[in-house]
Order: C-alpha cells, then sequence, then structure tokens
DNA sequence: AGCTTTTGCTACTGTCGCGTAGTAATCGCG
DNA sequence: CGCGATTACTACGCGACAGTAGCAAAAGCT
C-alpha cells in the first residue's frame, strides 16, 4: 500500500518563498483589505482563510496570528467598514442645529441625497459589503448591518419627527414610516449608483426629488 | 478509548422506524414544505439535506429521490414560492386597462399598497423567503430573487409610464426611478409587516400614502 | 558571529455536509 | 401467501474548510 507511507518530509522538496515579513498592525489591515475585496468580487462564501491568505501571498496560520477565528475576521471587517460608513453618513446628514433647512425640507432632502450617494460613489467597495444583498451573506454581515440600519433609522426618525414638526405635522403622516421609507429610499439609490453608476448619478435622484417637490403645494 | 470502536454492523441494532410511504408527487411537496419551514425558521444555511430529511422523518437518500442535488431543491422551492407570489402580486397590481384610476393615482397606490400588504401579511413564510434579507442566502435564493424583481421593475416601469402621462408628465420624474422606488417602497412596506406585524398594519401604510397625496396640490 | 524573538511555513486533525452503493422493509397483486 | 416492484434505510466516500502543533527562516541585539 504505496498510498500508506507518511510524506516523508523530503527536503528537496522547495519551501515556498518567504512571504516579506510584515509587523503586526499592518498585517492585519493588508488581510482586511483582501477580505473585503474577497468580499466584492466573489462574494462573501469566498472569503475562507486560504483565499484571503493566498490574496496575501501568505499561508493561514499568519491570519490566526491577527484573527482568533473567521466570525472574528469577518466581525473585523465589518466593524471596520461600517464605523467610516457611518462617518461618511454624519458628514452629510443635517446635524442637530438643522441650519440648512431655509430652502425648505425637500431641498434639504435632494442635497442630502445627492451627497450621500457622491460618499457611496466614492467607497464602493465599503457600500457595497454594506447595502448590497449579496448571495451567502455571513452571520457577522447580516448582524452588523442590521445593527448599523437601526442606528440609522433611529436618527432619520429623529429628523423626521423634527421636519414633520416643521412644517405643521400633517395628520397621519407619522415620523416612524417617514423614516423607514427615507432609509429605504436612500439604500435603493446607493444600491443603482452601486450597480450602474453610468446610468444613475447621484444627480438623477435630486433631480427626482425636486420633481416630486414641485408637485407638492407650497406650505 | 470506548469512541474508536468500528460501528459494528451489530444485528441487534435497532433499526429506525419505517417512515410511511408515500407517493413520490406528494413527497416532494412534503419536502418542499419542510425546507420553507427550515428556512423561515433557522435561516437558508440550515436548509441541510439531513436537516429536512429529519424535519420530514426521512433519511437523506429519499430526498435524492426527488431532487438530484440541494441546488435543485432550493431552486424547486423558490420556483413554487416565487410563483404563487407573482400570482398573488398581479392579482393586486393594476392591469393593463387601469380603470381604477379614477379617484386619482396616489389613491390608486394607497389601496395597491394595502392590498399587497394584505396578501403579504396572508402568506407571511412565502414572503419572507422572498423579500426579507437573511444571512447566508444561497445562491439560488439570491438568483431567483433578483430575476423576479427584474420582472417586477419591469411591470412598474410601465406602470409608472402610463400614470405619469396621465398626470401630464412633470418635468424631471422620470419612470424609471419611479419604478425603483415603488419597488423599494413595496420591499420596506412588506419587511415590516412580516417582522412587525402588530405595530405595522396595511392601513397604516395606505394611511401614510393618503397623507402624503394631501401635501400635492390638485392635478 | 551567536542568541533571542518574531514572523511565517508545513503538515496535519477534525468536522460538516453532499452525494451514493448496496440492502432491507413494505405494498400490491396474483 | 409468496413475489416482484417500490420505497426507505445503513453506511460510507469524498471534498472543503476551520483550526492547530511544531519547525524554519528572518531580523534585531549584544
Amino acid at each position: 500500500m504505496t498510498g500508506d507511507m507518511i510524506t516523508a518530509p523530503d527536503p528537496r522538496r522547495q519551501r515556498r518563498t518567504y512571504a516579506p515579513r510584515v509587523p503586526a498592525a499592518q498585517r492585519r489591515t493588508q488581510l482586511l483589505d483582501a477580505a473585503l475585496r474577497l468580499v466584492v468580487t466573489r462574494g462573501h462564501n469566498a472569503v475562507t482563510m486560504d483565499a484571503v491568505a493566498e490574496q496575501v501571498g501568505v499561508t493561514k496560520p499568519v491570519i490566526y496570528g491577527q484573527f482568533a477565528s473567521r466570525g472574528e475576521l469577518l466581525a473585523a471587517l465589518l466593524r471596520r467598514e461600517q464605523e467610516q460608513a457611518l462617518l461618511q453618513l454624519r458628514a452629510v446628514l443635517p446635524d442637530g442645529a438643522g441650519q440648512r433647512l431655509a430652502e425648505g425640507p425637500g431641498e434639504l432632502l435632494a442635497q442630502v441625497l445627492a451627497e450621500f450617494l457622491e460618499a457611496v460613489r466614492d467607497a464602493p467597495d465599503r457600500w457595497r459589503c454594506i447595502v448590497m444583498p449579496m448571495p451567502d451573506m455571513p452571520v457577522q454581515f447580516h448582524a452588523a448591518r442590521e445593527q448599523a440600519r437601526t442606528m440609522v433609522l433611529a436618527r432619520a426618525e429623529t429628523i423626521a419627527h423634527r421636519v414633520l414638526g416643521g412644517l405643521g405635522g400633517p395628520a397621519g403622516l407619522d415620523p416612524e414610516i417617514v423614516a423607514h421609507t427615507l432609509v429605504a429610499l436612500f439604500e435603493m439609490a446607493a444600491r443603482l449608483v452601486l450597480t450602474d453608476p453610468e446610468h444613475f448619478d447621484p444627480d438623477r435622484f435630486a433631480t427626482a426629488v425636486r420633481a416630486v417637490i414641485g408637485l407638492t403645494r407650497p406650505v
């Protein structure tokens, strides 16, 4: 039974070329970058430890030097991307003061939407892994996404509440529904911009919003 | 190490109780039902061949009698659910004639949305597996979902085109964006109704739509 | 140069889930 | 009541992938 022979550690066998040695912190981001790349190009399912390692030109145990498990790797990736995404969002959303309300809530919406979509366009991979439904989404991604959505939703609700209040609170238009609608709208627009940036540019959405505003009677 | 013993084909070992024998067609639907149940209760990832078999009280090879592979099982499930879902949709959406336009497009939208949401509420599992983003979505689900979405989108675009035309085509409001928005809106509403039927009942959305319509100046 | 530490590599083990070959029970029919 | 056909079951093989133990090279220190 030749197959039974223990694969002798044949010394002539060529060891793989050593990857450049890199300090821990840098490896970490390198690995996360590779993972992100895999997520957007080949789907979440392709993010195996071996695949990530190969992307970086390294072997599996190196990853385990940085992340205790695949779960932690994915969680770390999501944390990183979401943190950045929320920063981008905060920069765009109307803040507490809400001084931009001058030209009316519709115009505000149009502007915020356009700015948001430009942010999305500037970091497509980041947003792709947050906003695009993908096959084989791992639990970590799902959980993180839901959590972020909840935060954003709460914020949207606050804003909706304030704006609707300013409008004299139209009967039956509750802030909760409006908030959900706004978030859904933003997500949809982001998806379109990501899948077909040529066809759907940020301004197109702003124009559409303004057109709808044009239909409303002045308050 | 008792665990190391080869599980000898001990003849005294009790064979499992034979599952009731069932004709092919019936087994098929039985298996699909079990798969659907697993999808909505434990996520797509839990739909393993063994798990489905266990739900039905049967063993794996029985499944392979009906479906050539896991992929085919999932595909069949999706086909079945989507077919029904599209039937429900068609029953609700305005048809070619569009005779319901009488009370204005806003009222039409409110009615269609409410009816759609009631349909969703009537078959929650079906819609859950179509409309809810779930962790570990298998490729089959994703593909099928996208395909159905495309169909619905085309339909929505046609409708939007017709309705906007009827309104005298407000400048800048292109049907494509409107269609995407409508679909996103419906999906969002469906998700809310599915996750929290107590809190979000179909009428609430209809009311909200009417409230928005109330803001527009009469055409 | 020698020694230590840090980083990376090889070569596994274990588990899980798909898919299959061969066998056993059940059912209908003569 | 026995016999073929149908349906189900047992028991694996196999591949993919997470995770690990122990060795080898590189870089820094003296």
